[in-house]
RNA sequence: GGGUCGAUUGCAGAGCGGUCAAAUGCUCGAGACUGUAAAUCUCGCGGCUUUAUGCCUUCGUAGGUUCGAAUCCUACUCGGCCCA
């Protein structure tokens, strides 16, 4: 269930909460990506110590490791991985993308559904939409995604119809076995997991409409921004999420799937979307990248690009080598005020992993940080929340 | 003391007459990363500038041979190994 709860006025943002059996998540909200039941270098219990809302897990990676059969027997994914707050788990449509509209070689996609080639053993794997459907529900989650078909932005016109029709006829089966799983396991309403479809098209706005348009005649709890956020030159393609948003009816959850950079995030925030996720913090961080709130901080009702509530460092850079100022002196977590950068350098210096824990830790409490600071709506966002 | 092999740009280590400012790996320097095939990938790594099939300086040191030398010759210096 979805309530908002306020509006802000001069922008699309709002303020609201979303239900699920394992609690009441603040949106807008962020879930980092724990794509194989971990959110890499981290464990899920200090994550929830920094606030965290939810995580997401991914359907095809779990399914091929460790299994789903395992999974169950291990009580569900929640239990597994030691976290009980709520869960999304992906469909495995990304990678469609990834995998097969990228590297032909790696899989083929057909309209009844995609085969995959395990990058892990170089076996072939099935995935229909029903199969992503059954696996989400035997993994336990309280946020389900329908398998989609996510092209990349360049595909011609002719490529991202067949995209859209496929993500379409993918849903409606996905929606039919929810409602089959839902009626053969006895799950009651309240505790029916969220089912989200995913709204293809590319950059093209009519087909953006007509995706969206057919997922909502199927009816899904909320519906998701698929398709990177930027074209091939990195630039972010504001109109398309504010057009798509805006075909999203108010009463549903809005989430912008693999979005994306601080100001990525204000910005789909401020026209209109809820939920997020993005692998950019923990992987930039495990790559030396740290983000840092600024003191200048910005308001969402005036964000543009030159804003710089934030900035980033790369720890790797020598001029870090002797500078013994904490990580993040503002820090909730004690090692983050404690450890000095020039530590972290020299951590990643020589590769140990506590560099990437650490590095994921701090972006992650950053990325918490700047969603607390948009669900506080016109207050600045800066360190000083 | 005698013999022998070697000395290459931060390190290791190719090169053995021109296409060599010199392979490759590492280190080092910088950058990228948007529903994670990503502890990955890219670029740079003698100096200078008009950034170029450009100029200068470099392959232990000093000479020499050659149109041309990191590559051949001579001497020297230093190091490894072997014999006394």
């Amino acid at each position: 269930m979805f309530k908002i709860i306020h509006k802000l006025d001069k922008t699309k943002l709002r303020i609201g909460e979303i239900k699920t059996k394992r609690g009441v998540i603040q949106t807008p909200f962020f879930m980092p990506d724990a794509t194989r039941a971990v959110v890499k270098n981290t464990c899920s219990k200090e994550l929830e110590k920094i606030g965290l809302e939810a995580m997401v897990v991914n359907t095809y990676h779990l399914c091929l490791q460790p299994g789903v059969d395992l999974i169950k027997k291990a009580g569900g994914v929640n239990k597994f991985m030691n976290f009980d707050k709520p869960l999304l788990a992906d469909s495995g449509g990304f990678q469609v993308f990834s995998l097969i509209h990228r590297l032909k070689e790696m899989g083929k996609i057909y309209d009844t559904h995609v085969e995959f080639k395990s990058p892990i053993d170089g076996s072939w794997h099935k995935l229909t939409p029903e199969k992503s459907i059954q696996i989400q529900f035997d993994l336990g989650v309280g946020m389900m995604v329908c398998l989609d078909d996510c092209p990349p932005n360049e595909f011609s016109r002719e490529d991202l119809e067949n995209s859209v029709n496929r993500t379409i006829a993918w849903a409606k089966r996905c929606k039919k076995k929810y409602l089959r799983q839902i009626k053969k396991r006895k799950i009651k309403a309240e505790e029916a997991p969220l089912l989200f479809g995913v709204i293809q098209g590319g950059a093209e706005l009519d087909l953006r409409k007509k995706c969206a348009l057919e997922l909502i005649k199927i009816d899904f709890d909320g519906y998701g921004f698929g398709a990177r956020p930027v074209d091939k030159d990195g630039n972010f393609l504001e109109k398309v999420l504010e057009f798509t948003a805006d075909l999203i009816p108010k009463n549903k959850i809005r989430f912008a799937l693999g979005i994306g950079t601080p100001e990525d995030i204000v910005k789909c925030a401020g026209l209109g979307w809820d939920m997020f996720d993005c692998v950019i913090p923990t992987r930039e961080g495990r790559h030396g990248r740290l983000f840092q709130m600024s003191d200048v901080g910005c308001q969402i009702s005036d964000f543009n690009n030159n804003d710089k509530f934030y900035n980033t460092i790369n720890i790797n850079n020598a001029k870090f080598a002797c500078d013994f100022r904490a990580i993040n002196p503002d820090s909730e977590l004690a090692e983050l005020r404690e450890y000095s950068l020039a530590y972290l350098h020299h951590l990643f210096k020589i590769k140990d992993p506590l560099g990437a824990r650490l590095a994921s830790l701090n972006n992650l409490e950053f990325y918490n940080q700047l969603m607390r600071g948009i669900r506080l709506g016109g207050k600045k966002i800066n360190k000083k929340l």
